[in-house]
DNA sequence: AATGAATGAGGCTTCATTCAT
DNA sequence: TATGAATGAAGCCTCATTCAT
């Protein structure tokens, strides 16, 4: 998705600049979030004046839905690919985890720009990008409907399955700076372990938990009751 | 955490006009978001001039610190409640699992603020406020060590397993609206499943799995490979 | 010059409630200046809300209005004592003198409101200090003329001789603060010794200064000239 | 001190513009006070709008600040080759009073916003040329004490008197305008015949002059108690 | 291919003043 | 007498964007 009006001929170097840019304002953005992030300091950073910068970029959205599509475009091929592979659907899963976290560690100034500045991006290129994500979304359900099928998953809501995969991975690009570096395959098996044990083992609730929770539900009812006054 | 300069007498009414200013800004963050909503925004909705609005809230930034204290203030006494319960770990964790979803369920858009603009806070209202979140924090994983000490939790990376928890919860807020409305106790039990069935368990790899992950990883690259060029 | 609206009754406590907000108006104008207190900040100090201030004063500009008659009105009838006295001029000019001193070292703060923010007056009050600042000069006018007629006085230019006259006391006011406590009759003497001195006797040119003189003014213009390009 | 992020490039028109919003500025500083005065005037007044103005000077007080350099500046530089002349302690005096009313009276409106607005400047500003305002002083204070070393000048308090010479000079910007144009040389002349013929020559009390005084303090005492009824 | 200059709407905040109670 | 609440204009400043060159 080239700046408007430069759709003709600039290859080569054009290119490279309008990289270059990009770079650019995903570790702004990144760092500083979308809207603390004017052109002004983009250009600077880039060693470029601002006219320069709408030759390569058209708008500040424009560049914005870049950094998304620098996440989705690999996210989608590779699950496309993943998709074709003939592997149980525990290795399935594996795989689009290690796809996602591998984007979300390597690629974590794009991805958090693309988790968190999200709803920033207004009309057209939010449907657009809606649409990719959900397709995203997608392959997970997918992946989990025939691990159920084949009588391996026992959960009720597919829905709401698919999105607790989503909300494991997902998060961690809000914690992850500032810790030490991550491995993607090791993260990944940890989340996988976790989340695969889960939907394939049935609830065996501990005796006398039942009368435990009952008791410290009625009293959050009570610390809740005291703050409201 | 009245506005400054409004210390004088200001009962009743103030505090009940305060009350509603706020909510007003909770509903117009959550929406739109805190940077792109204005406070003359938040003043018109509020049916007051924006000099009145500074009557009440002292500053934008004051109005997202007070949004963060609903959510926080009760978080951290409820769990501070549950701590003193004398009760298993897993029972303790589910509590503090249906204390958090709670909030996410039921003040859904004051969470969307806490969760989402929390990086607009600057200065001390940040540590404040990075430092009640690290309390809120410490509760899971003292919780979930219990659990480790008595031999039942199967971990190696504490901070991981509590990030883990947290990932499950809290992303929650970004898919909640939208959906058909859950119960606290269902969403709950259903997070808790996965976690504690996964945590408790020990790993066991499924025959095959291995060669499959080989090969599907050998897949991944060579479509990370193409698209580099 | 009571506050509108203020005319019938009101003795007693009114009056004196008055005199106390018009003190703290005048510490906190000294401090931070006019333009920069808000009347906020008075009616905090005052420990008055912002309606009962305006009981008492009307307006910013006539709390400000009655700080400078705090500072002409004694310094007139001063004056105006001291025409009467039968002494010789130059005690009469340091009599004036005295007076003056007296209000900018034991009013310091109401002083620099006086000679500071009166440009911020507007309107009628503005001619109306004209006025009164006129007529205290005429008074250290005339007693010069007075010495001049005596054939005490040599200068050319009474007006000036007069602002000279009002320079080196009036700009006191700008460094007073932070310095060790002066004396009214020390400082007084000493700007008197050196003013009279100065207009008792005639130039008396040193020999070689005009050379010397001609000599640094070509000296001046190279530098002047040189930092123009 | 070109406005901060101006730095690229930047020549001819960009500084001549920058010249112009300044002397726009002074003019309207000079004339209503820099408190009254709005960006929005400075912008009206210069044809520009009010966003182009930040182009040029990055904030109000740096406008200021840079009025002040437009004083200080040369001030200092006439004052230090002044230092390096070998002349006479008067003549250096005098060098110092001509350059100081050269600005004050060439310079009038520049000099009334370096002198009355100074305090409006905050912070790391304000230090600055706290210190740069030494600096000058500290010459003229050289150069009395020169003459006092050569036993021609015959004072007890140096910093008073340093005081005074400025007292004379510095207070000329509040009565300039609005009289006929003044002639640097003579107005210094002037100034400098009082303050030199003063602290060279001791005190003579005319006869009968302290009794007189006496009496006349007595006369100001007594007005000044009625007044305080 | 690139620039510097300009725009104008909008950002948050402060302020002197009024007025019903 | 005194208050708290409200106003609305004005304050300074930032920003994404455009355009002649």
């Amino acid at each position: 998705m080239p700046a408007a009006g430069a759709e003709r001929g600039k290859t080569e170097r054009y290119y490279r600049q309008r990289e270059r840019v990009i770079d650019v304002a995903v570790e702004l953005f990144s760092k500083n979030g979308y809207a603390s992030t004017g052109v002004a300091d983009i250009g600077e950073a880039a060693g470029l004046a601002r006219g320069a910068l709408y030759y390569y970029i058209g708008s500040k959205e424009a560049l914005l839905a870049e950094i998304h599509d620098r996440v989705m475009d690999p996210l989608l091929s590779e699950a496309a690919a993943i998709a074709e592979l003939d592997v149980s659907f525990e290795v399935r899963l594996r795989l689009l985890s290690e796809s996602l976290l591998w984007q979300i560690i390597n690629r974590h100034d794009h991805v958090w720009v693309f988790l968190h500045e999200y709803h920033q991006m207004q009309g057209e290129y939010r449907e657009l990008f809606r649409d990719k994500r959900s397709r995203f979304e997608q392959h997970i359900h997918v992946t989990i409907a025939q691990g159920r099928k084949q009588g391996l998953v026992h959960v009720k809501d597919m829905e709401l399955t698919t999105l607790a995969f989503l909300n494991l991975h997902n998060y961690t690009y809000q914690w992850l700076s500032g810790r030490r570096p991550l491995k993607v395959e090791e993260l990944s098996q940890f989340y996988c372990h976790i989340f695969l044990t889960g939907i394939t083992n049935a609830w065996q609730q501990p005796a006398g938990a039942t009368k435990e929770l009952r008791l410290g539900r009625t009293r959050l009812q009570a610390v809740r009751k005291a703050a409201g006054s």
